[in-house]
DNA sequence: GCCCAATGTAATATATATTTGACACTAAGT
DNA sequence: ACTTAGTGTCAAATATATATTACATTGGGC
C-alpha cells in the first residue's frame, strides 16, 4: 500500500496505566473496540484505523500526535505547546 | 468497529490545491498509493489508515490533526501554535 | 470541434484491521 | 492451594481499506 510502510509507534500502554489507569477491557469498552484489538496496538502488531486511532487519542484526551508517532520523527512537529495552556 | 463511528473530515483536497497545486496521481505517487484511494478519501468514502494518514500529513508537512479532523470537534486539542516558532 | 489531462465512478480482487471464542499464564487475594 | 482478574496468544470469520482495470465526463488549449 504505501510507499514505504512508516512505523508507527504508541504509548497507548502508557498512557492507559499512567494516566487514568485503566484495563484492557475498561479500554476495549470505552472506544468501542475488542479487547484483542488493543492487545494487537499496544503490541503494534498492526497500526489500528484513523477512527481508532482518533477515539484512543479522544479517550486519553490527547493530540492524536501524542498517542501515535513515527518512530524516526523529523517532519511531523510533535505537538508539545511551547507555553502554558491558560484553560486546559 | 468503534462504539459510534466519528465522522471524520479532511482538507486533503484543499491541501492539495492550495499547499503545492498537485493533481490526484501526484499525491498518490508522492505518499505511495493510487489514485482511487485519493479520490476516496478527498470524497470521504473511507477514512484512510493510520499510516496512510501519517503520509499524507509528510506529504503536506503539516501535523495530522490539521489534515484530519473531527466534524463536531470538542475535545482534540487543534494544532495551532500559540507562539510564533523558532526555526520552521 | 477535437484532444488531452484531470477527475469521478464502478466492479472485482487482494490486503489488512477487527471480532469472536477459546485457552494458557501470572500475580494477588483469600 | 484455590480462585480470579488481567494479560498474551492463536485460529477462523467478517469488515474495511486499497489496488487494478476500465470507462464516462468535464474544461482548456489548439
Amino acid at each position: 500500500m504505501a510507499k514505504t510502510k512508516l512505523d508507527i509507534d504508541n504509548n497507548v500502554r502508557k498512557l492507559r496505566f499512567e494516566q487514568q489507569e485503566m484495563t484492557q477491557q475498561a479500554l476495549a469498552d470505552k472506544v468501542g473496540v475488542s479487547r484483542q484489538t488493543i492487545v494487537a496496538i499496544e503490541k503494534n502488531r498492526y497500526s489500528p484505523s484513523l477512527d481508532l486511532a482518533f477515539q484512543l487519542a479522544l479517550a486519553f484526551q490527547k493530540p492524536i500526535t501524542q498517542v501515535f508517532f513515527m518512530k524516526a520523527d523529523k517532519l511531523t512537529p510533535p505537538h508539545k505547546p511551547r507555553v502554558k495552556l491558560k484553560g486546559l
